[in-house]
DNA sequence: TAAACTGTCGTGAGCGTTCACGTAAGCGAA
DNA sequence: TTCGCTTACGTGAACGCTCACGACAGTTTA
C-alpha cells in the first residue's frame, strides 16, 4: 500500500513549514528566493504532486472546468473539445465532460451536477437549453460560457456565429446558381433552428420566391437524420434542386439519400452543409459547407471562461465569429 | 455568496448525527428504515448533494475513472468513449479524459497525473504505450484496463480484438477475389502495427505470393495520412489492385487518393478499412471494413475496470472480442 | 440473573490542502 | 531610543466528508 507524498512530508524534509512549501509551489510571495529554490528542489526530488482534492476542499478553486457536450461523436463538437482541452490542459485545468445526447433533462442535471462538483467554470456546447433555462443558473456563482447561442447575463456569456446570416448567404448563393426550389433539412426542436429558418426565409422572401412549408424537414442531428429527412423531402418535392442542411452530418446523409433515389449530386440536386468537418473534404462528392473554425471557437470559449473566472462581476457581450462559404463539388453543377 | 448544503446541515435538520445521514445516503446498514426515510426526505427537500471532493479526501474512492484516449476526434474512439461514459455516468462515476494525440510522453504523464488525481481506475484507449512502459504502473494501486493491446499483469488487464487474424482474413478475402498485388497502409511506429504486419504477411506467404516491402506504407492515423500513404503506394506500385488499411480514416484517405489518381474504386483498386465507423456506410463508395462493436468494447472495458476495482488481487486474462468482415462497395468489383 | 449479543445511533480523528492570522527579526526614521 | 514598517516565516482552523470506534438500549443465551 503506497502512501501519498504530502505537503507535510516535503516541509519536513526541507526543514520549513507547510505554508512555506505552499508559498513556493504556488508562486506566492513572502518567501525568499533561497528557500523557494530549496523547497522546489525537494518537491521534484520527492516527486511531490499536490492533491487536487485537498486543494479544492481548502481553497476556492478546483482547477477544473466542466464541459457539457451534446454528442462527442459529432466531429464538429469533437474538434472544439479537443482544442479547448489542449488549452485547458496546458494551464493545468482538468476538463470534466458530460455527454448529454442533446436531451434537455440530462443537460439540466449535468449543469447542476457540475456546479455541485465545484467546477471553476462551465462551457456548454449543445443547442438544447434555451435562454430561460440557462438563466436560472445566474445565481450560482459559477461562470458559464454557451457556444452557438447568443445570451449574456450575470455569470453567463456566449461565443456565437451568425447562423441566420450564414444560412441566408447559402440560400442566396444557391439562388444565384439558378436554383429556385430549395429545401431545408434541419434538426427537430425550435431552439437553434429558429435562426436557421430565419435566414432561409429572409433569402427566399427577398427573392420573391414562394415560402413553402413542405420544403422544410426536421430530424435528429445525425447522418441518418439527414438521410431520412431528405428521403421525405424529395418524395414530396421531386422538382427540388437544392438542399441546405443543419450541419455536415445531415448533409452527408442527404447525399446518401439522393444517390439512392437516383438523383445525382450536384447535377440533379445541390447539397450544402454546415461546419466543415474533415469528412466534408474527403467524401464524394466533396461537400460545400459553411466553414466554422473549431479551433477558434475552442480558444475563444476557454479565454472567455478564464476571464469570467478572474472577473466574476463583469458581464461580457457575445463574441461573434466569422464564417466563410466553402464551395466544393456538391453544389458545382456543370 | 451561496453557501453549500453540507451533511451537517442535513443532520441538524433531520435531528440525527452526521454519520447517520452518511449511512442513509450510502445505503449502509446500521440504520432503521424509519430514520433512513426521514433522512432521505430531508436530503431531497434541502437539495443536498454530497461533495465528491470531500468524499475523495475522506474515503477510499473518488468515484472517478480516468480515460486516456489517443484522439477523441477519431470516430471509433469517440464511440467507445461515449458508451463507456454512459455506463459510468449511470453509476455515478465521473470520467476524467486525457487526450494525448498518440504522443508517448504525454501519455506517460497522463497516466501519472491521473493516478495522482486518485482515480479509482484507468482505461487506456490508444496504441501508443507498450507493455514494458505500462508495466511500471503495476505497483501503483490503481487498476488499468488497456484497450486493443493484449497485456495482463498485476493491476493491468486488457480488452482486445485479434488484429492479426482480422488482417489475415481481409487479405485472404482480397486474394479470394482475385487480387494478387495487395498494399498495406498502416500507421507509423511499431507497436500495434506488428499485428497488422503479421496477419498481412501470414496470408501473403500462405498463398505463395512475393512479400514485397514496397507494398507497405506508414503514416499518421488520419484521413490525410491514408491519403499520403496511398499516393506513395500507387506511385511505386502502379500494378497494385487492392489496399488494406489500419483503420477507416486511413481508408477514406486512400479512396480520395485513388480518385485523384484516376484509379476507380473498386474497379481499379479495392480498399479495405478497419473499425466500421458510421461514415463507412455513408461515404461513396461505401467502405468494406472490419466491424468492431464499439459499444461492446466500451461495455467490456467498464465492466472490467469495475471488477478490478472491486477485487484488486485478481489477475484477469485479456478479453477477446469477435470481429466481422463487412463487405461493401469499395471491394465489390464488377 | 448475569453475561453476551444485536441493532441503532453518536463521537473524535483524519484526509491534504489553503486561508487568515500571528510572530520575530531586521531596518530606517523620528 | 522608540516606534513603525517590511520581509520571512510559522500556526491553528477550516473545508465536508468517511472511518474506526464507543455507547446504550433491548433481546437473547447460559
Amino acid at each position: 500500500m503506497k502512501k501519498r507524498t504530502t505537503i507535510d512530508d516535503v516541509a519536513r524534509e526541507a526543514g520549513v513549514s507547510r505554508q512555506t512549501v505552499s508559498r513556493a509551489i504556488n508562486g506566492m510571495d513572502g518567501i525568499s528566493p533561497n528557500t523557494r529554490d530549496r523547497v522546489m528542489e525537494m518537491v521534484s526530488e520527492m516527486g511531490y504532486q499536490p492533491s487536487r482534492l485537498a486543494r479544492g476542499m481548502a481553497g476556492s478553486s478546483t482547477q477544473t472546468i466542466g464541459l457539457i457536450i451534446g454528442n462527442i461523436t459529432n466531429p464538429a463538437h469533437a474538434e472544439i473539445f479537443q482544442c479547448l482541452y489542449n488549452l485547458a490542459d496546458a494551464e493545468h485545468y482538468n476538463v470534466l465532460l458530460r455527454n448529454t445526447n442533446y436531451e434537455k433533462e440530462l443537460e439540466l442535471k449535468a449543469v447542476q451536477s457540475l456546479i455541485a462538483e465545484n467546477v471553476d467554470g462551465l462551457v456548454i456546447l449543445s443547442p438544447t437549453l434555451d435562454s430561460e433555462e440557462l438563466a436560472q443558473f445566474s445565481d450560482e456563482d459559477c461562470p458559464i460560457v454557451v457556444i452557438h447561442r447568443a445570451i449574456s447575463a450575470k455569470n453567463i456569456s456566449s461565443i456565437v456565429t451568425d447562423t441566420s446570416r450564414a444560412t441566408k448567404s447559402v440560400v442566396e448563393y444557391l439562388m444565384g446558381s439558378g436554383h429556385e426550389c430549395i429545401g431545408l433539412v434541419t434538426r427537430t426542436g425550435e431552439l437553434s433552428t429558429i435562426r436557421h429558418f430565419e435566414g432561409y426565409q429572409q433569402a427566399i422572401v427577398m427573392r420573391g420566391l414562394p415560402n413553402c412549408p413542405s420544403l422544410i424537414e426536421q430530424e435528429e442531428i445525425t447522418m441518418r437524420g439527414g438521410y431520412l429527412a431528405t428521403h421525405r423531402l424529395l418524395k414530396q418535392n421531386p422538382n427540388l434542386t437544392a438542399i441546405t442542411t443543419y450541419n455536415d452530418l445531415m448533409a452527408l446523409g442527404a447525399i446518401k439519400a439522393c444517390q439512392e433515389l437516383g438523383r445525382h449530386v450536384p447535377d440533379s440536386v445541390a447539397i450544402f452543409g454546415y461546419n466543415d468537418i474533415p469528412f466534408a473534404s474527403f467524401c464524394t462528392p466533396t461537400l460545400s459547407t459553411i466553414r466554422i473554425d473549431g479551433e477558434e471557437v475552442g480558444k475563444r470559449a476557454f479565454q472567455r471562461i478564464k476571464e469570467m473566472i478572474a472577473r466574476p462581476e463583469v458581464e461580457f457581450p457575445p463574441a461573434v465569429l466569422d464564417i466563410d462559404l466553402v464551395i466544393r463539388e456538391s453544389t458545382n453543377r456543370q
